[in-house]
This record gives C-alpha cells, structure tokens and sequence, in this order.
RNA sequence: GCAGGGGUGGCGGAGUUUGGUCAAACGCGGCAGACUCAAGAUCUGCUGGCCAUAGGCCUGCGUGAGUUCAAAUCUCUCCCCCUGCACCA
C-alpha cells in the first residue's frame, strides 16, 4: 500500500522549500495558467478540483516543456453571496450551519461567520491549505481577492477606458420587480427559486367603433390577426379607461392590468367601469377594417396581460369553445364565422392522422379539428383546452404556412416578425412586457411584477465594432476542445446590453454613480491580469493606483518616471510591474466550466480587446466539464457534495486527481467513484512494486521483447505528448496509465526481465504521471535513483529509434495465434471432449509474402503476377491459384514487413509463452518444412494452425 | 420558443474532424478458473445478439430515407435527452 498523505506531505514541504513555483520573470518564454476564481464563502469540493486540477495539469506539463509557468489564483468575493451568507449564519440558519458541518468547519468559527471579512479570511485560509494539498503548483504569493482595494482600483481604471470608448450606455431595462421592497428580484430572491421569465409580447390597438379609443389586447401571435372575429372580456372583471405613456390616445384594459403595467410604463386611469359597458361596444380590426363585436369569455383573465384578448376561432381551442358555448347558449347575436389564416400540410402533423377521416368543414377550423383528435369538443375542461392549445401552437409554429394575402407561403414565425413589425411601424400595436411564468412571489410575499427601470447603466456588448473585433479575434484563438467554439461564437453573437450596476452587494463602486455597484461578473473579466503584479502592489496605498499608473503597466502609456512622479509610487516598483506584466501575460491559458461561455469568458474576450494591446489578448481558452458523483449530480438538496478534503483524506490527492482530471476528456462529465480511485491505485502501486522489484531483474543483452517494450514506450510518449498539447488528458492517461501497466504485465509474461529496459519505461511513465499525480510521480522518480524534481525534469522526449514495428507486428502475431488457437481447441473441446495436446505453428513461404505485397501494390491481379514473372523462387501455378483467391477481397489485402524467417524467429521465441496460455506442446514449422496437410493455409501474419488432440 | 451539446453492448464511455483496413479502445459490472480453510484482495480468461462449428458467417451504432462500390462516420427527415436563456454567481 502507498501512503498517499506521507509522501504527499514529504513532495509539498519540498517544493515549497525549493520555491519551485513562485514564478519570477526571467529569461525563459513565460506561460501563465489561470482558472476561474471560487466564491470565497464556498467551502472546496470535489467539483473544483476539475478547472483547478486541469489548470494544474497544464501547468506542470508546460513547465515540463520548457516554459517558465506561473499559475496564481485568487478568490471572489462581490456582490451579494457573501452578505447574504453572513446574514444566514447571524439568524442561525440551521441549512447553512448543517452545510458548514459537511465540510468540518467547527462551531466555534461558524459563531464568527457573521462579518463578511472574517468569513473570507477563514475560507481563504482553509483553501489555500487545500490548494496545497492537492498539489496545485500555484503561487501562492499573488493571490487576492475581488474587494481588495488595490484590486479595485484597478476595476476603476477598466470602466474608465470602457467609457472613453463607448461602451457604457444608459436605458431602460424590463427587471422582475417586487412592488414591496421596491428591489429587483433575481432567482434567489425568490419563493422556490423560480427565475421571473420576461417576455416582450405584443398589444394591439383595435379602435373601438364611433369612439375615441382603443381596445389593447396582448398576444404571442401577432400573425393571427387576420383570423380574428371578435374580441373578449372577462365579464366579471373591473376594467379601466386609460392613458398609457404620452402617445395622448385612451385605452380599454383591465384594472388588474393596470395595477401592473403601471410598472413598465406611465398609465392614468380615467375612469373605471364594469366589463358589462364593453360588452355594448364593438371594434375595428386594423388590419381588415371588419367591424367585429367585444364578447365574454369565460377563460379571460383580468390580471395576464391587459385582460382583453382577441379571439381567433380559427387558431385557438380556447376562442373556439368560448365561442361555441356562447352560441349554444343563443348569446351570440349575430353568426361568427371562423377564419383560417395559415395551413398544415398533410402529412405533417398529428392533426392529419386523422384528416382522412375529418370532414373538410372540419378542417376549416383546425381549432375543432384538435380538439377532435383528443376525442373532446368545445366542452371540454380547461386542461384539455389548454392541452390542445399547446399541440396546434406547436404544430402550426413548425409546419405551418400562411394563407393569407402577402404572406402566402411564409412559416408562421416569419410571419410573425413581419406581422409585428408593420404593427408597431403603423402604431396600431406597442411593445409589452409579461412575466411568463406568473404568478411568481417574491420572498417577502408579494406577487413580482415586470418593471422597466430607466437609467439602467449597461456595458454595451452589441457595439458592433467591438462584436466584430471580438468574433474576429475568437477565430485566432485557441480553443479546448475546439467543439466549443460553436458555442462560443453563438454567445458573442448573442450577447447584447449586460446591466453592470447594482443597487446593493460588495464590490467596486460603479465610477458614473457612485451610489451603485459594478456586478459581480463585470468586474471579473480581466482580473487575471493583475495577477502579474498583485504580489508587487500589495502593501501600496490604493490612493496611490491611480489610472497613470494602471495605464503604463497594462497599456504601456507613458513611462515609468513620469508614473512614479504622478504616483509618488516607488520608480522601480512601477518599472517592475510593467516587466511582470510584459513577461507573463503574452502567452496565456484560461480555464473554466461551460457554463461560463455564455457570459463569463466571452465577457472575458471582449474587454481584453477592449482594454489591452493586441499582443496581450488571450490565447486560449479551455473548458472542462462537471464532476458527478457516483453518476448522480451533485448537489445540496440530494446531500452528496464531496469536500474536497475527504476525497484527499480517504483516497489521496494523486488517485483523486487521476480519477477526475483525467478520468473523461476535457469536456465530459467526470465522475468520482469509488470503483474507478481503487482501479487506479492498483495501477499505481503496481508501477511502484515493479520498481521495488528492479533489482531482481537482469542486466544482460536486450531480448526481442526488450525492443517491444520500447518500441511501445516510444509510441506511447507521441500519443501522449499529442494529447497533452490538446489537453485531451483521460485519452492521455489511458496510454500512460492503464496502458503501460497492461504493457508491463504483457513484457513479463513474455519472461522479459531486463532492469535497463524496465526502469527506462518507467522512468518516462512517471515523468508523464506528473501533470496529473505529481506526489507519486515525485516518489518513483526518487526511488530510481534520481536526486532532481521530476516537477522541474523535462517531459520524455519520444525517440523514433526506438520504433520497431517488426517487433510490435510479431508480437501481435503472437496474440492474434494465441487468440485463434484458443477458438479452435474451445471448439474442439466442447464437441468432443479431448484436450489439446500439441499445437503446430506453420508458418508461410516467402514467395506468399511476394505475392500479397504485389497485390497490396498493384491493387490487379494480373499486374501483381506479372511484376513476379522474373522471380525463380515462386511456382507460378501455385501463385495465380491463391491470387484468385485473394482477389474477392483486394482491398483487404495489405503489405507484409516481415519475412518468414523473422515471422517463424518471432514465433518461436514466444513458444513458450503460447503454450503456458494454450496449456499445451508447441512446434513453430516453416511451410516448406512441415508435413501438415494444413500447411498450405498459411498466410503471411496468419499461419496455419495444427492442433492435435489427445 | 431560441441557442449550444448529445443519442453507440448490462453500465460509463472510445470511434464521427480525414467514409473502408474497426464497431466497441479503456474502465466498471457479470461469468469461469487460479490462489485461499474461507471470504476479500490479487492474477488469468470470457463477456452485443443469432446461427454455425478448425480459426467462419449474418445482424446490429435513436427513426426513416438518400449519396457511395462502401456509412456509427457525409446529406436530409423525424423522435428523444441534457444545458443555458442574463443583470444572477
């Protein structure tokens, strides 16, 4: 067994004494690895141990390459977690104190958690141990964090130059609303953590008839309105007669509504009247000019939308029931008829399942026709009506074309922005936000509402100059795994205004209202620059950091002197942090999750480009999936996160590493299993027995399966070193792992035994174990003898000498007999119950070999045989007999390397080791030779196989 | 709805960029054997299905079609699953 925590501790106290990864410039090309920062009241999970150890990963491997490595990190600590959680802990929230528990923070501290600074310096502590724990090659002297004011300064700096370009705009924001508290609520602010979902729909304007004003009804499909016969109101219902921002025209809605709307928009209620007075009045559709009647429907809502609605029989099971039922009753004074305004096609849709058997009239009303298919009418529940409702949208926004004049042929959502757009062009309908999901409830017990909030400062991410510098410059750029680049070029496409102040929270005021907080995201996105320097400035007055400063060092804008005059900072200090930051931020690799892309890391492009010269924007970025625990997700509700610290406890920081760093490619879920750490530490001890065993080897000649083992080793280090530049690491340590035990149990099995051969493919599979299980690697590389840090060696260079594939094509000729033999005596043991006593290898002639590899060649028969005209040594009749035969499958055939001879040497030596597999006698013949009938079977790298049974 | 990703053995997942020599690397689980008083650990072998029975053949990569001498791989269609949709870290 290996003691994972002795000589995890003996590496860590030894690389921090040789100070191995403090990074200082120097003459070597620099590297700088940086992963998303954690929440500093986050206690370390196993989950972070993926970006972190990924990030580490790299490091070590680059550092291996050659390159001088700095990778810092830093915590995040703005906006309102952090209060939030201070808060939790000063109520004796018992969720937050049981949290706590899991990840073993004792009482006495959680009693102190209720000051923000002190929750930070506990975690920042704590986690700090655990980098160190798990072997993270950072540099522990640059970290910070997110509120330090130093680093603050520095955000100042940023949005100054954000201004100067542009990019900060102020507008109206629509923001889910809590009319108590008078605060903007997100998800957590919310009962049930629901997301208030903001929609835009559309109010139409139907002029009431001999009257100066309108009925506003709101709708998701514009494009129906030409399908509309009437309008309906809830009959019960309070409406109103209003104003509705300055456009001076008077509007009919609901009193619900405009309790709400007022939230969005200026509304003066004239004057409020029952339901009963609009029923009276009839419209005017805008589009048609048809004169069309307000009626009840039973379905309406006062409170969604404006509480008036238009009716589109045609299209909507609710219209049509609420139709019908008026028309049964014999409330309907006039006839309504239903009018179609786009088509199915046949064939598309589960409505024309049964459209054979439909009657046309039917499917005049694709309303009825839905309800029919669900075997209900127009008296159907609410849910069946609803049900129905959802089918026809879905079918008609997918295979649906318009029928009516000018939009003939459109799909209804094309119709829809044209529909809308003439709408809003001609001012008889205006933009309208809902909230989609309501009723949503804000913490405090009052119903969110939608709320357009004027003065909104934003960070222009639409620019369209710096949008297509960005997705410019993202083609450039190096991208792990490039899949991801997709998704990437969707989100700069997609992303727009971001809202960047907020009202409450830590974090850096927000320069043009001081009165607010730049979010938390936005003050993140290029932090990791300071890292360059955040070890230098650390004990300088803030004050000091002024934008001249900030200016030379991360722009090159004047010089040094003049800074250090205007800064009264240090002159040499100022020269310093323009050398740091010159030397390390050329070459640079970013690491996170994918749910970053979105907001995170394209942020992260744009403001490089918007804040730094060309030659300090990023040059990769990598994104490494989640961590599952024991296939489920994990999460607080189902109580399986793994903190960090057990996982280093109970398994090791190297076999945990191994499992989730390199357990699935860079994008894949890994998973923590049990299962899979033992697995993985058997591999490892097994690497270190073999060394423990090195001295009972031998020290003679190298033997053929000596040349195996490092022709292998050499096709292992190209494969690796492949997937390392990629960060492919699970296909990597499949080969460096898994593989190289495989190989070594194979090597011995073939009674390979030499100390020299053994301990050079060790040596290398160690060194490559160092990016992902550096303790362990640390130990083996000792145990051979050697005195350096294999955390400083060079990574195993992969010497093409050593390839043989003669060598590797026999002995896989030895497997693939073995394999055959194996078939052919389980065979003849189950039909005749005789055991295998003597297997005969016979092996093919040479003039065999001449004749594939002429057709391997030639890719003709007849060509093939005439190129062997001249040679003595081939009977021409036998050639042209199995040439025929090989001819059904020409593209099969391949070239052969080996002669008979090597073929029938390779064999031979692995006699032995054949027939301890197949427990039986072997004897290796040349085909010439043998005087089996099966001999002229033989092919090359397929010999004949004669099996005797006693 | 929009955007991004995905559907391959009992399971996790390779293979898709560059069509063939490759279906299933590697791992887990399962079965058999070795070792053991026994269990566990370890080692060795087998492990998609079906039919054969001297090393073979057929069938299989969500559905349906197409291109091709040849498709898990390319094109189209449909179905299903996951993630995100913002001012929130």
């Amino acid at each position: 067994m290996i003691d994972y925590k002795e000589i995890e501790a003996k590496w860590q106290k030894a690389w921090d004494d040789a100070k191995i990864f403090e990074g200082e410039v120097s003459d070597k090309p620099a590297y700088m690895v940086t992963a998303a920062w954690p929440y500093v009241n986050t206690p370390l999970h196993i989950g972070h141990l993926r970006a972190f150890g990924t990030a580490d990963a790299l490091a070590r491997y680059k550092r291996m390459r050659g390159f001088n490595v700095l990778y810092p990190m830093g915590f995040h600590a703005t906006g309102t977690p952090v209060l939030a959680f201070a808060k939790r802990i000063k109520s004796n929230d018992q969720d937050i104190v049981d949290e706590l528990h899991v990840f073993h923070v004792p009482d006495e501290e959680i009693k102190k958690m209720t000051d923000p600074s002190y929750i930070a310096a506990y975690f920042i502590k704590e986690s700090g141990q655990l980098y160190r724990r798990s072997g993270f090659s950072m540099d522990p002297r640059r970290s910070f964090v997110s509120i330090d004011p130093t680093f603050s300064k520095m955000v100042e700096w940023q949005f100054g130059i954000l201004d100067g370009k542009g990019f900060l705009t102020k507008g109206k924001h629509p923001v889910g609303w809590c009319p108590n508290e008078n605060n903007a609520v997100g998800m957590h602010d919310t009962k049930h953590d629901v997301e208030p979902e903001i929609e835009q729909e559309v109010a139409i304007k139907f002029k009431v008839d001999s009257e100066d004003a309108f009925m506003l009804c709101t709708t998701y499909r514009p494009e129906t309105i030409f399908g509309v016969t009437n309008i309906f109101v809830n009959s019960s219902e309070p409406y109103v007669i209003c104003n509705i921002g300055d456009d001076g025209k008077r509007y009919y809605i609901s009193k619900a509504s405009a309790q709400v709307l007022k939230y969005q928009a200026k509304i003066e209620v004239i004057e409020e009247l029952s339901a009963q007075k609009l029923l009276e009045k009839n419209c005017i559709n805008p589009v048609s000019g048809n004169r069309i009647p307000v009626l009840p429907g039973f379905f309406v809502k006062g409170d969604v939308g404006t509480g008036v609605v238009m009716s589109v029989p045609a299209h909507a099971p609710f219209d049509y029931a609420a139709l019908e039922r008026l028309r049964k009753e014999g409330r309907l004074k006039q006839e309504i008829k239903p009018i179609k305004v786009l088509e199915v096609q046949i064939g598309r849709s589960l409505s024309d399942v049964s459209a054979g058997e439909a009657k046309p009239s039917q499917m005049d009303v694709p309303a009825f026709a839905y309800l029919e298919i669900l075997h209900t009418n127009a008296d159907a529940i609410d849910d069946m009506l609803e049900f129905a409702t959802k089918l026809e949208y879905r079918e008609e926004s997918h295979w649906g074309k318009m029928i009516v004049k000018g939009y003939e042929g459109m799909s209804e959502p094309e119709a829809r922005e044209k529909v809308k757009g003439e709408l809003l062009e001609k001012g008889d309908a205006m933009e309208m936000y809902v909230l989609q999901n309501a009723p949503v409830y804000c913490r405090c017990g009052y119903e969110v509402v939608v709320k357009v909030v004027e003065d909104q400062w934003f960070i222009d991410y639409g620019n369209e100059g710096w949008k297509d510098s960005t997705r410019a410059f993202l083609k450039q750029m190096r991208l792990l795994p490039d899949k991801t680049r997709n998704a990437f070029e969707a989100a700069v496409d997609w992303i727009d205004l971001r809202a960047v102040a907020r009202a409450q929270g830590l974090g850096t005021k927000f320069p043009l209202d001081r009165t607010k907080i730049i979010e938390s995201l936005s003050d993140s996105t290029i932090y990791m620059s300071f890292y360059t320097i955040s070890h230098l400035v650390k004990d300088v007055p803030p004050e000091k950091l002024k934008p001249d400063f900030f200016d030379f060092v991360f722009r090159g804008v004047g010089d040094a002197e003049k800074v250090a005059q205007s800064t009264d900072i240090d002159y040499s200090l100022v020269k310093k942090c323009r050398e740091s930051f010159e030397y390390w931020y050329r070459d640079t690799s970013r690491h996170s999750g994918p749910d970053l892309i979105y907001n995170h890391l394209t942020m992260y492009v744009y403001n490089h480009i918007a804040v730094f010269d060309r030659a300090y924007w990023p040059k990769q970025i990598a994104v490494n999936g989640f961590v599952l625990s024991e296939g489920e997700k994990m999460s607080k509700s189902l109580g399986n996160i793994i903190p960090l610290v057990d996982a280093i406890n109970k398994y090791g920081a190297d076999p945990s590493r191994l499992n989730i760093i390199a357990g699935a490619d860079l994008l894949n879920d890994s998973e923590y299993s049990e299962k899979a750490i033992r697995g993985i530490q058997e591999r490892l001890e097994y690497l270190m027995n073999t060394v423990l065993g090195l001295d009972k080897l031998e020290s003679g000649e190298l033997k053929r399966i000596d040349y195996w083992l490092y022709s292998k080793l050499s096709g292992k280090i190209e494969l690796a070193t492949k997937y390392m530049d990629t960060l492919e690491l699970r296909s990597a340590y499949t080969g460096i792992l898994y593989d190289s035990v495989l190989e070594l149990r194979r090597y011995f099995a073939r009674k390979g035994s030499s100390e020299i051969a053994v301990k050079d493919f060790i040596s290398a599979v160690v060194l490559m174990l160092q990016p992902v299980a550096p303790h362990v690697s640390e130990e083996i590389w000792h145990m051979l003898g050697n005195y350096t840090f294999a955390s400083a060696e060079k990574w195993p260079a992969d010497n093409r000498e050593m390839r043989n594939e003669k060598v590797e094509a026999e002995e896989e000729l030895v497997d693939s007999t073995v394999e055959d033999a194996k078939q052919v005596i389980a065979l003849m043991q189950k039909k005749s119950g005789k055991k295998a006593s003597k297997l005969h290898i016979i092996v093919a002639s040479d003039w065999k070999r001449k004749l594939v590899n002429a057709l391997a060649k030639e890719k003709d028969v007849g060509k093939a045989l005439d190129s062997l005209q001249g040679d003595t040594k081939v009977d021409k009749e036998q050639a042209a007999k199995l040439a025929g035969v090989l001819a059904k499958r020409l593209n099969e055939v391949e070239l052969v390397k080996t002669t008979q001879l090597e073929e029938f040497d390779g064999v031979e030596e692995a006699a032995d080791y054949i027939s301890k597999q197949l427990e039986c006698d072997v004897s290796v013949e040349m085909e010439e030779k043998s005087k089996s009938q099966r001999a002229s079977r033989a092919m090359p790298m397929k010999p004949s196989l004669d099996i005797e049974f006693a």
